[in-house]
DNA sequence: AACTGTCTTGGTCGGTTGCCCAATTCTGAG
DNA sequence: CTCAGAATTGGGCAACCGACCAAGACAGTT
């Protein structure tokens, strides 16, 4: 707790820092625009972190396990089936300029060209599949950790498409989803 | 042809300018590296556009609409169901740090801060939806507007967890993947 | 009250940015 | 050949960038 009042600068540049990578995008974001909307004085940023990319991937992966840890704690524990409907609910009541989905996509782009950014996001997927593989691994559906990759997948695509497109709303994607988890049809097609 | 040959340096710009967006991030390419790569002088930029944003703009828009338009015009004329796993063959195809792919996520992302831009993209995903609905749209596949816009999310969202996870290859996905093309399960569950 | 290590301030450094412009070269129609 | 319009050149502008640093303020322990 002593570390924590004397961090509040540190704590407040990274969440200032989360909100403008999503604002302006990660290589538009300064020191000293950073350090202005934080109201902080611009020769902090370089005393609490080596380097401005360093605090933006820390900014990053720290945002990003949050909103996950918070995603697989809070897991329906009822059948997959029915607890992605309850998945979806909650997607939708995220604004679609939600900050946290432009954060993640500029956190992928941007661990593209970070060798370090790029083993903290791969690792903190790598989690985020082996719950929901877990989650998924009832016995009823097939395939559960390529299921799994697919599902982590469309999650994001769908976040980042709804965010170009406010219409998009889970009332339409929830039926079509819900096929990725049936099982495959007993008859053999045509 | 008169303008094709007086407006080489125009498309090597743009051209150069979709190489560029991918490898350092929509925010960090420079009139001065732009020209450089393009081997241009600096001065030309600002002659054949108004503003570096609009170059941006255009070459973006021009690069997204080519590979949409060459996946439309290749859909296989087969049974959706089967042409599924033509086109994630052709997804495989490609590396998975191809400059398309994070053209295409950057595009988004500079879409989310640029009004104009957004208009362009939106359209073209409208497009890219209209014809994925009336390519599903055999009488076999449930909610095919629906299934359109899950898919062209989907395709996205694995391309930018490919960038990241160069394992991930489509005989993976693929029977996942088929699931949403398959009718609900005629029983009724549990 | 004196000291010590942490935190903060305000400024400076060389370098890059987007955009602009006068001067020059190129080009194709008359 | 002439010459007008298009294309190109190289330089310059003010503004901003990341990083650094000496000096001061502050806290907690003796």
């Amino acid at each position: 707790m002593s570390t924590s009042k004397s961090h509040q600068v540190r704590h407040d540049l990274l969440e200032t820092a989360r909100t403008l990578i999503a604002e302006r995008g990660w290589t538009a974001v300064s020191t000293r625009t950073l350090a202005h909307r934080a109201g902080v004085n611009p020769g902090l940023v370089h005393y609490h972190f080596p380097s401005l990319r360093a605090l933006l991937n820390e900014a990053a992966l720290t945002g990003i396990a949050q909103v996950i840890d918070q995603t697989l704690t809070h897991l329906p524990r009822t059948d997959p089936r029915q607890g992605l409907d309850q998945l979806l609910g909650k997607l939708d009541a995220y604004p679609p300029d939600d900050p946290a989905t432009v954060l993640f996509t500029e956190a992928y782009l941007a661990a593209t060209r970070d060798t370090e950014l790029r083993r903290g996001i791969t690792d903190l997927l790598q989690r985020l599949r082996t719950h929901l593989t877990t989650w998924l691994d009832d016995g009823h559906i097939a395939d559960p950790a390529n299921t799994a990759h697919v599902l982590a997948a469309t999650a994001d695509g769908l976040m980042l498409h709804r965010s170009l497109d406010p219409h998009l709303s889970a009332d339409q994607v929830a039926p079509v989803l819900r096929r990725l988890l049936n099982p495959p049809p007993a008859k053999e097609q045509r």
